[in-house]
DNA sequence: CTTGACTCTGGACTCGAGTCCAGAGTGTAC
DNA sequence: GTACACTCTGGACTCGAGTCCAGAGTCAAG
């Protein structure tokens, strides 16, 4: 017989963190506060390991705990609101960041290039160019050619 | 006459950072220890402007400091392959983030379009639908296990 | 009932990236 | 030559996000 719940090892296991960050969560209002067993054990319900994971995604994508919290603990119905400021504002943010990493992912491969072709070249006698252009990063003002 | 070297303070506004960034950068040798003047004040050369920008810039983009030192402190001549090993793992790091930003953001956009949609039509009596969504995120691959 | 794995709490510790501070010295404009 | 802004050093503090620990209690199998 299946439980419905879970205890802290079983869910931390399953969502692919520590017992303590499963906690630390808990205490930082990221999962609500779980019903205890007669003896104080946690038991969590099984959607946990979905939102753990949540967690984590939305962290690896750059939000803060808090950030998330706000997302996540926005209560219900008239909340909606507050919930689709806070995913607009996350999404121009995106946006934004995700122009400079298109950036930043050209200059580097401009520079992988140029290094890969030095070497070539001269078997890597001359001064390294990446190294050269990461001092003086373009001017970056050529976008209206 | 213009001098060709800044003091700390010249350095930090010109390159938007605090004066105890500047001293912390130099400590963690992200930049070359400047030179004193007699009575032991730091010596920036100009250069150095770019380079705390580069560093700034470089963080920006999710690269530890010790990641950028490494970048930056590579000696001449010989290092262009561990410059280019560098570029090169930090390129496909870049694509892979990039790739899930795209996906969260695809998510995070999909939400706000039920939310407003939700708004619209009932002003917001039902449960929102983001919170839902949240805490059940699209099945994705199958989750080994 | 005993054993061994699991869990509890509260607090201390870590690590990266700074930031702040006191007390002392330096540089320069008037 | 004095005032005032600037800078020095070393160390302590902050903040986010955990991680580790001791000592005590819980739970299920045998």
């Amino acid at each position: 017989m299946r439980s419905e719940t879970l205890r802290i090892g079983e869910l931390a296991t399953r969502s692919g963190v520590s017992i303590d960050t499963v906690r630390y969560y808990e205490r930082r209002n990221l999962l609500p506060r779980a019903v205890r067993s007669a003896g104080g054990f946690r038991l969590f319900p099984c959607e946990s390991v979905e939102r753990v994971r949540f967690i984590k995604q939305a962290q690896e994508l750059g939000l803060s705990l808090d950030e998330i919290r706000r997302l996540l603990t926005t209560g219900g119905v008239q909340e909606c609101q507050r919930v689709r400021d806070i995913l607009r504002a996350k999404l121009t943010e995106l946006d934004e960041r995700m122009k400079m990493m298109r950036s930043f992912r050209r200059t580097l491969s401009q520079h992988l290039t140029a290094c890969e072709k030095e070497l070539n070249e001269r078997g890597g006698k001359a001064q390294c160019p990446v190294l050269v252009n990461l001092a003086h990063p373009q001017p970056k003002k050529d976008v209206k050619r």
